[in-house]
DNA sequence: TATTAAATAATAATAAATATCATTTAGTAA
DNA sequence: TTACTAAATGATATTTATTATTATTTAATA
Protein backbone atom coordinates (compact mmCIF):
# COMPACT_ATOMS: atom_id res chain seq x y z
CA UNK A 1 0.00 0.00 0.00
CA UNK A 2 1.39 3.38 -0.70
CA UNK A 3 1.51 6.11 1.59
CA UNK A 4 -1.33 8.15 -0.07
CA UNK A 5 -3.71 5.36 -0.29
CA UNK A 6 -6.39 4.81 2.42
CA UNK A 7 -4.92 2.54 4.75
CA UNK A 8 -8.01 0.24 6.28
CA UNK A 9 -8.05 1.60 9.96
CA UNK A 10 -10.15 4.13 11.58
CA UNK A 11 -8.82 7.82 11.60
CA UNK A 12 -9.24 8.76 14.63
CA UNK A 13 -8.24 12.28 15.59
CA UNK A 14 -5.48 11.32 17.73
CA UNK A 15 -3.94 9.44 14.34
CA UNK A 16 -4.88 12.08 12.56
CA UNK A 17 -3.07 14.80 14.45
CA UNK A 18 0.01 12.19 14.68
CA UNK A 19 0.52 11.60 11.09
CA UNK A 20 -0.05 15.96 10.81
CA UNK A 21 2.70 16.58 13.52
CA UNK A 22 5.06 14.19 11.81
CA UNK A 23 4.31 15.90 8.30
CA UNK A 24 4.76 19.51 9.69
CA UNK A 25 7.96 18.45 11.49
CA UNK A 26 10.60 16.97 9.39
CA UNK A 27 13.42 16.88 12.09
CA UNK A 28 12.65 13.28 12.82
CA UNK A 29 10.68 13.72 15.89
CA UNK A 30 11.06 11.09 19.33
CA UNK A 31 8.20 9.56 20.93
CA UNK A 32 7.91 12.20 22.95
CA UNK A 33 8.52 14.95 20.91
CA UNK A 34 5.68 13.74 18.80
CA UNK A 35 3.70 13.36 22.39
CA UNK A 36 4.00 16.83 23.21
CA UNK A 37 3.37 18.18 20.11
CA UNK A 38 0.24 16.51 19.38
CA UNK A 39 -0.47 17.33 23.15
CA UNK A 40 -1.01 21.13 22.37
CA UNK A 41 -4.03 19.83 19.80
CA UNK A 42 -5.53 16.92 21.59
CA UNK A 43 -4.96 18.10 25.48
CA UNK A 44 -6.04 14.65 26.97
CA UNK A 45 -3.86 12.00 24.58
CA UNK A 46 -2.15 9.19 26.65
CA UNK A 47 1.38 8.44 25.95
CA UNK A 48 0.73 4.72 25.53
CA UNK A 49 -1.92 6.09 22.51
CA UNK A 50 1.27 7.68 20.95
CA UNK A 51 3.28 4.53 21.50
CA UNK A 52 1.09 1.93 20.58
CA UNK A 53 0.05 4.28 16.86
CA UNK A 54 3.84 5.20 16.28
CA UNK A 55 4.53 1.61 15.90
CA UNK A 56 0.99 0.99 14.14
CA UNK A 57 1.75 2.99 12.01
CA UNK A 58 4.80 2.10 10.84
CA UNK A 59 3.41 -0.74 10.84
CA UNK A 60 0.72 0.30 7.85
CA UNK A 61 3.68 1.46 6.25
CA UNK A 62 2.33 5.36 6.89
CA UNK A 63 5.34 6.04 9.08
CA UNK A 64 9.16 5.23 9.23
CA UNK A 65 11.32 4.55 12.20
CA UNK A 66 14.91 5.28 12.09
CA UNK A 67 17.57 5.71 15.36
CA UNK A 68 20.04 7.63 15.86
CA UNK A 69 22.37 6.95 19.23
CA UNK A 70 19.71 4.21 20.51
CA UNK A 71 16.82 6.64 20.37
CA UNK A 72 13.99 6.04 18.21
CA UNK A 73 12.83 8.59 15.70
CA UNK A 74 9.87 8.93 13.20
CA UNK A 75 9.01 10.47 9.90
CA UNK A 76 6.52 10.58 7.76
CA UNK A 77 8.73 11.03 4.52
CA UNK A 78 7.81 8.69 2.02
CA UNK A 79 9.99 9.80 -0.87
CA UNK A 80 13.57 8.26 -0.97
CA UNK A 81 16.10 10.02 0.40
CA UNK A 82 19.14 10.50 2.33
CA UNK A 83 20.19 11.36 5.94
CA UNK A 84 22.83 13.68 7.50
CA UNK A 85 23.57 12.51 10.78
CA UNK A 86 25.24 14.24 13.75
CA UNK A 87 27.25 12.13 15.53
CA UNK A 88 27.64 14.87 18.35
CA UNK A 89 24.45 15.62 19.25
CA UNK A 90 22.16 12.87 16.89
CA UNK A 91 20.72 15.79 14.88
CA UNK A 92 19.22 14.50 11.79
CA UNK A 93 18.11 15.99 8.23
CA UNK A 94 16.45 14.99 5.12
CA UNK A 95 19.03 15.00 2.41
CA UNK A 96 18.35 14.45 -1.24
CA UNK A 97 19.97 12.71 -4.10
CA UNK A 98 18.09 11.54 -6.88
CA UNK A 99 22.06 10.45 -8.33
CA UNK A 100 23.01 8.79 -5.23
CA UNK A 101 19.72 6.56 -5.72
CA UNK A 102 20.50 5.92 -8.69
CA UNK A 103 23.88 4.61 -8.31
CA UNK A 104 22.71 2.61 -5.41
CA UNK A 105 19.93 1.01 -6.92
CA UNK A 106 22.42 0.14 -10.14
CA UNK A 107 24.89 -1.28 -7.33
CA UNK A 108 22.09 -3.38 -5.84
CA UNK A 109 21.05 -5.25 -9.19
CA UNK A 110 24.32 -7.24 -8.76
CA UNK A 111 23.57 -7.75 -5.11
CA UNK A 112 22.88 -11.83 -4.53
CA UNK A 113 21.03 -13.22 -1.78
CA UNK A 114 19.26 -10.30 -0.82
CA UNK A 115 16.13 -8.99 -3.21
CA UNK A 116 16.73 -5.22 -2.77
CA UNK A 117 13.70 -2.49 -3.00
CA UNK A 118 15.27 0.72 -1.87
CA UNK A 119 18.26 2.19 -0.68
CA UNK A 120 19.57 5.20 1.90
CA UNK A 121 22.78 6.30 2.21
CA UNK A 122 23.26 8.06 5.52
CA UNK A 123 25.91 10.69 5.72
CA UNK A 124 27.86 11.31 9.31
CA UNK A 125 29.53 14.21 10.65
CA UNK A 126 28.99 16.91 12.87
CA UNK A 127 26.57 19.72 11.88
CA UNK A 128 27.26 23.21 12.46
CA UNK A 129 25.54 23.46 15.98
CA UNK A 130 28.20 21.13 17.65
CA UNK A 131 30.82 22.56 14.84
CA UNK A 132 30.60 26.39 16.55
CA UNK A 133 29.86 25.33 20.14
CA UNK A 134 33.20 22.87 19.85
CA UNK A 135 35.00 26.45 18.62
CA UNK A 136 34.53 27.99 21.45
CA UNK B 1 41.90 7.43 17.80
CA UNK B 2 42.05 4.27 15.16
CA UNK B 3 40.16 1.12 16.34
CA UNK B 4 43.89 -0.35 16.25
CA UNK B 5 45.12 1.52 18.52
CA UNK B 6 45.31 0.95 22.14
CA UNK B 7 42.91 2.90 23.49
CA UNK B 8 43.12 4.62 27.08
CA UNK B 9 41.45 1.76 29.32
CA UNK B 10 42.10 -1.32 31.30
CA UNK B 11 41.90 -4.57 29.21
CA UNK B 12 40.06 -6.58 31.66
CA UNK B 13 39.03 -9.99 30.54
CA UNK B 14 35.43 -8.94 29.93
CA UNK B 15 36.46 -6.35 27.66
CA UNK B 16 39.00 -8.62 25.53
CA UNK B 17 36.37 -11.58 25.00
CA UNK B 18 33.55 -8.58 23.96
CA UNK B 19 36.18 -7.67 21.76
CA UNK B 20 36.89 -10.88 20.77
CA UNK B 21 33.40 -12.09 20.31
CA UNK B 22 32.22 -9.30 17.84
CA UNK B 23 35.66 -9.64 15.63
CA UNK B 24 34.59 -13.25 15.20
CA UNK B 25 30.75 -12.73 14.61
CA UNK B 26 30.06 -10.13 11.58
CA UNK B 27 26.71 -11.05 11.94
CA UNK B 28 25.70 -7.74 14.35
CA UNK B 29 25.17 -9.10 17.37
CA UNK B 30 22.13 -7.89 20.24
CA UNK B 31 23.14 -7.66 23.81
CA UNK B 32 21.61 -10.86 23.97
CA UNK B 33 23.69 -12.40 21.71
CA UNK B 34 27.12 -10.93 23.44
CA UNK B 35 25.75 -11.73 26.60
CA UNK B 36 25.38 -15.40 25.35
CA UNK B 37 28.85 -15.70 23.34
CA UNK B 38 30.58 -14.18 26.34
CA UNK B 39 29.40 -16.30 28.87
CA UNK B 40 31.03 -19.18 27.12
CA UNK B 41 34.17 -18.47 28.05
CA UNK B 42 33.14 -16.02 30.84
CA UNK B 43 30.67 -17.82 32.48
CA UNK B 44 30.41 -15.78 35.39
CA UNK B 45 30.49 -12.24 33.78
CA UNK B 46 27.22 -10.00 34.34
CA UNK B 47 24.60 -8.68 31.74
CA UNK B 48 25.34 -4.95 33.22
CA UNK B 49 28.94 -5.73 32.62
CA UNK B 50 27.86 -6.44 29.19
CA UNK B 51 25.81 -3.47 29.06
CA UNK B 52 28.24 -0.79 29.87
CA UNK B 53 31.10 -2.16 28.24
CA UNK B 54 28.57 -2.15 25.22
CA UNK B 55 27.99 1.57 25.71
CA UNK B 56 31.82 2.22 27.06
CA UNK B 57 33.44 1.07 24.25
CA UNK B 58 31.07 2.24 21.91
CA UNK B 59 32.42 6.28 23.21
CA UNK B 60 35.71 4.66 22.35
CA UNK B 61 35.53 3.87 19.17
CA UNK B 62 36.03 0.69 19.33
CA UNK B 63 32.71 -0.75 18.43
CA UNK B 64 30.02 0.86 16.50
CA UNK B 65 25.97 0.63 17.25
CA UNK B 66 23.63 -0.24 14.85
CA UNK B 67 19.65 -0.47 15.07
CA UNK B 68 17.56 -2.49 12.90
CA UNK B 69 13.71 -2.63 13.57
CA UNK B 70 14.53 -0.94 16.71
CA UNK B 71 17.32 -3.06 18.56
CA UNK B 72 20.45 -2.21 19.34
CA UNK B 73 22.81 -4.47 17.14
CA UNK B 74 27.16 -4.03 17.70
CA UNK B 75 29.93 -4.77 15.50
CA UNK B 76 33.52 -4.19 15.27
CA UNK B 77 34.35 -3.57 11.67
CA UNK B 78 35.53 -0.36 10.92
CA UNK B 79 36.44 -0.82 7.36
CA UNK B 80 33.74 1.16 5.71
CA UNK B 81 31.00 -0.44 4.43
CA UNK B 82 27.24 -0.78 3.63
CA UNK B 83 24.38 -2.80 5.35
CA UNK B 84 22.35 -5.23 3.52
CA UNK B 85 18.84 -5.42 5.66
CA UNK B 86 16.09 -7.67 5.81
CA UNK B 87 13.37 -5.88 6.07
CA UNK B 88 11.15 -9.05 7.08
CA UNK B 89 13.52 -11.02 10.01
CA UNK B 90 16.00 -8.27 10.46
CA UNK B 91 18.65 -9.98 9.45
CA UNK B 92 21.80 -7.71 8.05
CA UNK B 93 25.11 -8.33 6.29
CA UNK B 94 28.05 -6.12 5.58
CA UNK B 95 28.54 -5.32 1.88
CA UNK B 96 31.38 -3.98 0.16
CA UNK B 97 31.24 -1.34 -2.68
CA UNK B 98 34.69 0.65 -2.81
CA UNK B 99 32.67 2.62 -5.76
CA UNK B 100 29.85 3.77 -3.53
CA UNK B 101 32.01 4.76 -0.70
CA UNK B 102 33.64 7.12 -3.32
CA UNK B 103 30.49 8.42 -4.75
CA UNK B 104 28.87 9.05 -1.56
CA UNK B 105 31.90 11.42 -0.56
CA UNK B 106 31.94 12.85 -3.46
CA UNK B 107 28.63 13.60 -3.00
CA UNK B 108 29.30 14.67 0.77
CA UNK B 109 31.86 17.43 0.02
CA UNK B 110 28.83 19.70 -1.41
CA UNK B 111 26.94 19.62 1.90
CA UNK B 112 25.97 22.52 3.60
CA UNK B 113 25.90 22.56 7.19
CA UNK B 114 27.45 19.52 8.18
CA UNK B 115 30.95 18.37 7.84
CA UNK B 116 30.42 14.83 6.68
CA UNK B 117 33.10 12.65 7.59
CA UNK B 118 32.44 8.78 6.71
CA UNK B 119 29.12 7.27 5.09
CA UNK B 120 26.89 4.38 4.87
CA UNK B 121 24.33 3.18 2.30
CA UNK B 122 21.42 0.75 3.40
CA UNK B 123 20.31 -1.36 1.32
CA UNK B 124 16.57 -2.61 2.12
CA UNK B 125 14.94 -5.96 1.01
CA UNK B 126 14.06 -9.58 1.25
CA UNK B 127 16.70 -11.68 2.03
CA UNK B 128 17.07 -15.18 1.14
CA UNK B 129 15.72 -17.08 4.18
CA UNK B 130 12.52 -14.93 4.31
CA UNK B 131 12.26 -14.22 0.58
CA UNK B 132 11.89 -18.81 0.25
CA UNK B 133 9.89 -18.78 3.61
CA UNK B 134 7.23 -16.63 1.94
CA UNK B 135 6.95 -18.58 -1.10
CA UNK B 136 6.28 -21.87 0.40
C1' DT C 1 -29.56 7.05 14.70
C1' DA C 2 -28.27 2.49 16.30
C1' DT C 3 -24.84 -1.00 16.11
C1' DT C 4 -20.38 -2.81 16.70
C1' DA C 5 -15.65 -3.55 16.16
C1' DA C 6 -11.85 -0.95 17.03
C1' DA C 7 -9.42 2.69 19.55
C1' DT C 8 -8.62 5.42 23.69
C1' DA C 9 -7.22 6.82 28.44
C1' DA C 10 -5.61 5.44 32.58
C1' DT C 11 -2.96 2.54 34.75
C1' DA C 12 -0.59 -1.84 35.67
C1' DA C 13 2.90 -4.83 34.13
C1' DT C 14 6.99 -5.98 31.70
C1' DA C 15 11.35 -5.30 29.55
C1' DA C 16 15.45 -2.67 28.67
C1' DA C 17 19.00 -0.01 30.39
C1' DT C 18 21.42 2.31 34.01
C1' DA C 19 22.90 3.29 38.87
C1' DT C 20 24.68 1.75 43.30
C1' DC C 21 28.08 -0.24 46.02
C1' DA C 22 30.99 -3.73 48.19
C1' DT C 23 34.56 -6.48 46.19
C1' DT C 24 38.01 -7.54 42.77
C1' DT C 25 41.48 -6.51 39.34
C1' DA C 26 44.72 -4.21 35.83
C1' DG C 27 48.21 -1.24 35.54
C1' DT C 28 51.95 1.13 37.79
C1' DA C 29 55.74 1.95 40.65
C1' DA C 30 58.49 0.83 44.47
C1' DT D 1 57.28 -9.47 42.99
C1' DT D 2 54.59 -7.12 45.89
C1' DA D 3 51.86 -3.14 47.29
C1' DC D 4 49.03 0.47 45.87
C1' DT D 5 45.15 2.74 43.65
C1' DA D 6 41.93 4.02 40.32
C1' DA D 7 38.98 1.64 37.59
C1' DA D 8 36.07 -2.32 36.59
C1' DT D 9 33.11 -6.10 38.05
C1' DG D 10 29.07 -8.72 39.82
C1' DA D 11 24.93 -8.59 42.12
C1' DT D 12 21.16 -6.21 42.67
C1' DA D 13 18.22 -2.05 43.00
C1' DT D 14 16.37 1.57 40.42
C1' DT D 15 14.93 4.00 36.57
C1' DT D 16 13.21 4.51 32.04
C1' DA D 17 11.03 2.77 27.92
C1' DT D 18 7.56 0.06 26.07
C1' DT D 19 3.66 -2.97 26.10
C1' DA D 20 -0.60 -5.09 28.16
C1' DT D 21 -5.09 -4.70 30.43
C1' DT D 22 -9.66 -3.06 30.75
C1' DA D 23 -13.63 -0.07 31.22
C1' DT D 24 -15.18 3.53 28.31
C1' DT D 25 -15.53 6.05 24.03
C1' DT D 26 -15.67 6.60 19.09
C1' DA D 27 -15.39 5.97 13.86
C1' DA D 28 -17.40 3.64 10.33
C1' DT D 29 -21.42 1.34 8.48
C1' DA D 30 -25.98 0.05 7.88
Amino acid sequence: MKPTEKADMKYTNQRVEILAFLREHDGHPTVDEVYDGVRKKLTRISKATVYKNLKFLTEKGLLEEVNVKGVSRFEANFIPHHHLICRECGRMEDFNSEQLLDYSMKIAEEIEGFTIVSTSTNFYGVCKKCKESQGI
